[in-house]
RNA sequence: GCCUCGGUGGCGGAAUUGGUAGACGCGCUGGAUUCAAAAUCCAGUGGUAGCAAUACCGUGUGGGUUCGAUUCCCACCCGAGGUACCA
């Protein structure tokens, strides 16, 4: 008995082995590759480059959960096709370490957030590490560096020193912009720049003083100095982003929030905008990536009206209104004149009579942030001014009202309001009882407008009468023009972006104040380093973070940064006390990675002109509107600049799906106090309660005593049962801590291991979709590389072994339409369709009972860049010893794949009934008249005659009839 | 409202230019192995009827084009994401 049961433990042991052992395998070649440096990428060599970018992560102090590899996987398994293919791949990673949660641990915690965010990029390395990703760790970026951030700020004073050329279509030096001044003052200049730019002459631009000219010139630089309306929550101290605003009142605390006018730094983007929309058809992103930026941008054709006001007996002034109207064929169907209740001129125009009636409701809208406006679309509100514009045609006087519906943001906060042709002027003038005129021929605008563009004939307007959309459009702008009372005009929704951050984690301006004028610290003593705060809040004064530093001024003499205290304005001067925002690191890192390491430039000309521009990047679509704006508004600004060599730096997108999560639910009865399990809730009254899902297991049983030991506060609470089980309710929902259904990749490979998951997560669905999360699902891809591993492990007690013997037809079959296939998929980026290719050929391998090493090692490489560890290992075992990330692709032979007879499908009029097998070769005839012989032929058609046989060779027959 | 994406078994999903719907995997059912379990292996698994051969139905709904439609066209319903009352 002794024996026997040391016989058995020998056994197992023997199994144990012999058997696949990932965590092994893949400790011993993530710490292979990391010794070699395998995936260290040269900036020069004889192979095609090809770079493989992901977005950088933020590093949460939360890690890792399943849902954040997926996109990284996929980046990483094209890495390796192309290294395999013969490219030279630079494939980084960094971190966007800059943020508000480091920040706002800060402040409840003191600690530093450079502190924080050290430990977290610990941890997301560790977990990155374990996935077996091949990135080049030598350039690594973090974007809260200063040897990083440097060059953002760098970036940030050649924006300072540029003005963008209209005419020239580019950004051009400050410089070029002065001696033209000096000149012929700015009548000839044609830039973009605020609306508000003076104009002046050569005389008034060399009297101005030297303060005025600043002024001028930041009207002009590509980024400026503005005051902007902002959320300012006075309780919190600092400006909130819409999304902070639930219900007007802080998301956190609940504290009142006030529209407020800041001085900020902003970009000048709209500069770009044309080129933005037109860089957009040279690049490979996905449609939907696309639409959001177009829309975004918001271009429209139109053109820009003056209307003049009709002075009054109170006013004696007329005032001239500009509109942007995209429909001026219709100008002879105004008859009243709407402004935004912010328009500067409402307090100017209003009669007396109207003045308290507009004033109340300016009051009132200015308490509905713009959110609530937007919600509320179909209330009609407004006020009359008492006062009238002169229509420029016909010169009749039209009323003019204020009306939220128009918005002040946008185009020039007045519109001329044509009710039979847009349905919220319609509205307004219904509500209000104003005259609609009728401008369209054979149209009944009874009931509502009439805004067909393309069935537009034009009536009741003078020269108009007669004219489509297209020629009264044309018509009526050279009107304008020759009457000097508008032109043309392409406007963008397109707003200037804010730059500044009343935060302290973040990229430093290397801005000083000199007379209340920004000065750029001299490129040569940079980085401006993060001053050391004591607390990291705003001041008692409402200033940002940063006027908590004792030691934040500018010595400029000494070029150094010194105490506060010897600011004397005169060589000591006060620096900027706002940071930049997330995206600024965000807008370079892709091009610092081709030269991370250089302390003389940005990067080299040799780098760029080397790696040029990312050849495929992957990441999230909620960047749309974003940093994947933000970024190429910054390239094409190096661009012009002449240091990137081209004007695109992504040549192809794709965006990776969410992986959701798979809530837990437990449900409290409301009355009862009662939790009950899932089954027992039909027609009561519950509240569903997250529970964790790892106290959830496959059968959504729930671990009650693990559920009351998490949440003490259901400690007494009665569970009740359903067959002695307690299930939980389940809903798919995004991946997140708050709703406690995130799964930890770590946890996964440490049961089943990273090439597991690699698989798996490849294997849920295509990579551009949305799909829930599942790990019941996962052992399905792990027995897939269990089977792999004994295919090349058939030798006595599962050692390693294969035959060196010519491997047969079947087998050759098998292994070159996987190879096609996977290669196909790869190409296409539909990795799930290969790791099914994977199985199917795993499953045929073992049923040929195929040894051959001449099949098994074409097959360890074409998956190596899925399950990259057990791939190196099988290599090694097959006597290679050097890595197999480099290897060539196997190379795909059609011959393999001919095949001399097919398995016909014989379906009757559309549904396949049986299937016949016919030489490839056999002549369509002959296939008609061997279906129509054959017995289950007349069996499916009863004694009836067929109408019609369609044959297709090689594909199927079809009886009709 | 508008824009975008999607809707196929119990679940994730597959189906090249219109040509065998449901590949592959999970789950489930039955069996082998085991003292037992895990693991592994074998068989079955869209629905309905039938012992079976087989028949009928079936890709959100309703139409259409076609010898043939998950795939193309028209109208609609539902879900997800985005967004701008944009003149």
């Amino acid at each position: 008995m002794i024996l026997f049961y040391f016989a058995l433990q020998v056994n197992n042991l023997r199994r144990t082995i012999m058997s696949y052992h990932f965590k092994e395998i893949e400790k011993k070649w993530q710490a292979y590759w990391a010794e070699q440096q395998t995936f260290k990428a040269t900036n020069e060599s004889a192979k095609p480059k090809y770079y493989v970018l992901d977005m950088f992560p933020y590093p949460s102090g939360a890690g890792l959960h399943v849902g954040h590899p997926l996109g990284y996987i996929a980046s990483d398994i094209y890495a390796r096709y192309k290294r395999h293919k013969g490219f030279n791949v630079l494939h980084p990673q960094g971190y966007d370490s800059f943020g508000l949660p480091a920040e706002q641990y800060a402040i409840q915690t003191g600690q530093h957030p450079a502190l924080t965010t050290e430990e977290n990029i610990k941890t997301y390395r560790r977990q990155l590490d374990q996935l077996g990703f091949s990135f080049d760790w030598s350039r690594e970026v973090r974007t809260s560096d200063p040897k990083y951030y440097k060059w953002t700020q760098w970036v940030f004073i050649q924006l300072f020193h540029s003005w963008y050329d209209n005419e020239a279509d580019k950004a051009r030096p400050i410089s070029d912009l002065i001696p033209e001044f000096q000149a012929s003052g700015n009548s000839s200049v044609n830039a973009a720049c605020d609306e508000d730019t003076p104009h002046f002459t050569a005389e008034q631009w060399k009297a101005f003083k030297d303060k005025e000219q600043q002024q001028i010139l930041l009207k002009y630089r590509l980024t400026y100095l503005a005051d902007t309306e902002v959320n300012w929550c006075p309780a919190l101290g600092t400006v909130l982003a819409n999304d902070e605003i639930v219900n007007g009142v802080s998301e956190r605390g609940g504290h009142p929030v006030v529209r407020k006018k800041m001085t900020q730094w902003s970009m000048r983007i709209t500069a770009y905008a044309q080129r933005l929309l037109d860089g957009l058809d040279t690049i490979d992103w996905p449609q939907p990536l696309k639409d959001a930026q177009t829309n975004w941008i918001g271009r429209s054709e139109g053109a820009s009206v003056t209307f003049k006001t009709v002075p009054s007996a109170e006013t004696k002034e007329s005032y001239p209104i500009d509109v942007f109207t995209t429909r001026p064929d219709t100008i002879f169907g105004a008859s009243f004149m709407t402004l935004a209740p912010e328009h500067e001129l409402v307090a100017k125009i209003t009669t007396s009579e109207q003045k308290a009636e507009v004033d109340a409701y300016v009051e009132a809208t200015a308490k509905r942030s713009e959110r609530d406006r937007l919600s509320e679309v179909k209330v009609v509100t407004g006020a009359f001014t008492g006062a009238y514009a002169e229509h420029p045609f016909t010169a009749e006087p039209i009323p003019i009202w204020i009306g939220d519906y128009v918005l002040a943001g946008y185009g020039t906060g007045a519109v001329m309001s044509v009710p039979c042709g847009d349905q919220r002027d319609y509205d307004f003038a219904r509500n209000f009882g104003i005259d609609i005129p009728n401008i369209f021929e054979g149209v009944d605008i009874s009931e509502e407008a009439f805004a067909n563009k393309e069935r537009t004939v034009i009536a009741n307007s003078d020269f108009l009468n007669g004219l489509s959309y297209k020629d009264a459009t044309k018509k009526i702008i050279s009107e304008l023009e020759k009457i000097g009372k508008g032109e043309g005009k392409i406007n963008y929704r397109l707003r200037d972006a804010v730059f500044s951050r009343q935060r302290y984690w973040g990229e430093p301006f290397p801005v000083y104040y000199v007379d209340e004028m920004p000065r750029m610290i001299a490129e040569e003593h940079l980085p401006l380093k993060l001053p050391e705060v004591a607390k990291y809040l705003p001041t008692e004064t409402g200033e940002p973070p940063l006027g908590n530093a004792k030691v934040w001024a500018w010595d400029s003499k000494q070029s150094t940064v010194v105490s506060n205290e010897l600011i004397d304005h005169k060589t000591i001067f006060p620096l900027e006390l706002n940071t930049m925002p997330g995206w600024a690191g965000s807008s370079q890192y892709f091009n610092r990675y081709m030269d991370p390491h250089n302390e003389e430039a940005i990067f080299s000309k040799e780098a760029i002109d080397y790696w040029k521009q990312v050849d495929l990047y992957i990441g999230g679509i909620e960047h749309a509107t974003g940093h994947l704006l933000y970024s190429r508004f910054w390239q094409k600004f190096m661009f012009d600049l002449g240091l990137a060599p081209v004007e695109e730096y992504a040549k192809k997108l794709i965006n990776q799906g969410m992986i959701l999560g798979n809530s837990a639910f437990v449900y409290r009865e409301v009355e009862t106090n009662q939790v009950l399990s899932a089954g027992l809730i039909s027609g009561k009254k519950v509240d569903p309660i997250h529970a964790d899902v790892s106290l959830v297991n496959t059968s959504n049983e729930l671990n009650v005593e693990g559920f009351k030991a998490w949440r003490p506060e259901f400690k007494d609470a009665e569970f009740v049962l359903e067959n002695g089980k307690f299930i939980v309710g389940r809903d798919v929902e995004k991946m997140s801590k708050s709703k406690y259904n995130v799964v930890n990749p770590d946890a996964i490979c440490q049961q089943y291991g990273a090439d597991s998951l690699r698989l798996y997560e490849m294997f849920l669905g295509p990579l551009e979709q949305s799909k829930p999360w599942n790990t019941a699902g996962i052992t399905g891809v792990h027995s897939f590389l269990k089977k792999l591993w004994k295919l090349y492990h058939t030798g006595p007690d599962g050692t390693f072994e294969v035959s060196d013997d010519e491997p047969a037809k079947e087998n050759l079959k098998t292994l070159h339409k996987t190879i096609k296939k996977v290669e196909e998929d790869i190409e296409d980026f539909s990795f799930n369709t290969s790791v099914s290719t994977f199985m199917i050929c795993v499953n045929e391998l073992s049923a040929q009972k195929c040894r051959s090493r001449a099949i098994l090692e074409p097959l360890a490489i074409i998956l190596s860049p899925y399950a990259p560890h057990v791939a190196e290992e099988l290599w090694e075992r097959l006597g290679h010893n050097s890595s197999i990330a480099s290897v060539a692709f196997p190379e795909f032979d059609d011959k393999f794949l001919v095949e001399s007879t097919k398995e016909y499908p014989i379906s009757f009029n559309g549904k396949m009934r049986f299937k016949l097998e016919f030489p490839l070769d056999m002549p369509r005839e002959e296939i008609e008249a061997a279906v129509l012989a054959h017995e289950r032929t007349q069996q499916q058609l009863q004694g009836r005659t067929p109408k019609k046989v369609i044959v297709v060779p090689g594909k199927i027959v079809n009886v009709v009839g």
